[in-house]
DNA sequence: TACACTACTGCAGAAACGTGCAATAACAGG
DNA sequence: CCTGTTATTGCACGTTTCTGCAGTAGTGTA
């Protein structure tokens, strides 16, 4: 039995029983408690199911949307939001900006994180409900063209925190305009963020690589890393990288986490 | 049978009979009273059900997992939300609280309504994104079963606004305890808000009337109206005119009803 | 008040859990 | 073919959780 299998046929045991004994469980497959409760904290770990004491329960159904929502967002995305999360620490204060690519990253946010995720998105407030984190609201005039609080009170709740990563979403990555996005008051709001962190990272997926908007947010080189999911020998990444962006490059041919 | 899975079964049972006696249980599933008991003691102290003495009674019904909640939009949400709808002028400025039966508004409230909703919670937020209004989100610490931003921040943002209308969600109205919900600071936000506009109306939907629970939020006489679906002869609804509860009834509400 | 019933506390045994370690097997590279 | 690396597994250890019991305190009723 090979231990993927194993863990596909445990899953398989929470739909069809609603429940699963660890003890039980080892007897049938004739091997010891211990592999199995590895593989129930590893699917606890990745959201596919409860552990409690003596086995497991099936997760909530909310798993599903979890599950969906993952699949729907663009492999590109994906890989950003991946590559991101990766540089989260545990215990670690964020700052998530508003955005497709930052929703993707609370996909790929482990349930189990335990840190404070600072936003200005009631979207992405919404998504990280079911995480364990602690979550802080930041408010203010709600944007409906990008679903973000913005404008002076936003801003003024912005000023009283601080964080250890902020990562930026913007609209246009490019050589000669830097980082931009398509409203003045969201630009303005995006740079009080990037205040309030130590470090500032750029969520680039790779529509927005070379493109431009009407409103600059910051120089390439004013933040820690710009994440891009774009081939190292791209003309157009080596033109960001001349102009002083550091590029993080996200690991394209990853294999599967479990 | 899981511990865990137990509490479920108990959870389970109280919502079916409305009642549990520890001893019968204790009988049924061959264990000690002493195990019941500290199962229904957490079971108190997470607020999903009320221990009385020889057993336990469901906490109010209100009280249940907020994915859960959302599921189900019962008739009467949807009437109570058409309803308090049906009191916003054009034009006027209005404080949604968090809640399912906020949400229905939401989902009642013609998308050309041009006023301005102010809400701590971001899932109401995230639902108006796509109406004309002005939405003003107020910010704090993420108050997970609810989904509203609670805290001292929130409060201190929340005292910086007034408006016309407050749209007060519960989880009890009952003639002696008033208006209560499950957690304090939730309760000192409801309490900041009412204070913060000129009129404050309760959403009570069918199954928070008559119930309690552990925090209290308002005396009856000190909101505007309880906008509610129940029947004006209902003893339980002639309670609480009795006790100085000015309430609203629905089209739909009937004189005679179960 | 007296009585029966219920609840809480502390305790001890059993079961389950987490962690570190070692043995084994599969695999890559020289 | 050999060697170093990695993944997987089982075992031993100490820790935590669950459970029932005994004793004591509290509650409701007659």
């Amino acid at each position: 039995m090979l231990p993927a299998s194993r863990k596909e046929l445990l899953l398989q045991r929470l739909r069809q029983d609603g429940r699963l004994v660890a003890k039980e469980m080892a007897d049938e497959l004739g091997l010891s408690e211990d592999s199995i409760r590895r593989d129930l904290r590893e699917l606890d770990e990745a959201g596919l199911a409860v552990r409690v004491y003596g086995g497991a329960l099936p997760a909530s159904p909310a798993v599903a949307d979890y599950a969906t929502r993952t699949a729907v967002a663009p492999d590109s995305k994906r890989r950003v939001a991946a590559a991101a999360v990766a540089l989260i620490e545990p215990g670690a204060t964020v700052i998530l900006d508003g955005g497709t690519t930052t929703l993707a990253m609370v996909a790929a946010l482990p349930r189990t994180f335990r840190g404070t995720i600072i936003t200005h998105s009631p979207t992405v407030a919404a998504a990280l409900l079911e995480h364990e984190a602690e979550v802080l609201l930041i408010g203010g005039q709600l944007f409906k063209h990008s679903a973000v609080a913005c404008g002076a009170a936003a801003v003024e709740a912005a000023n009283r925190i601080s964080a250890d990563l902020f990562f930026l979403g913007v609209t246009g990555v490019h050589a000669t305009t830097g980082l931009t996005t398509g409203d003045a008051d969201e630009a303005a709001m995006k740079r009080t963020l990037a205040s309030r962190a130590a470090e500032t990272y750029v969520l680039a997926s790779e529509e927005k690589i070379g493109a431009a908007s009407r409103y600059s947010v910051l120089p390439l080189d004013e933040v820690t890393g710009i994440i891009t999911d774009s081939a190292k020998n791209d003309p157009t990444t080596r033109e960001l990288a001349a102009a002083g962006a550091r590029l993080v490059h996200t690991a394209q041919a990853r294999s599967s986490k479990s």
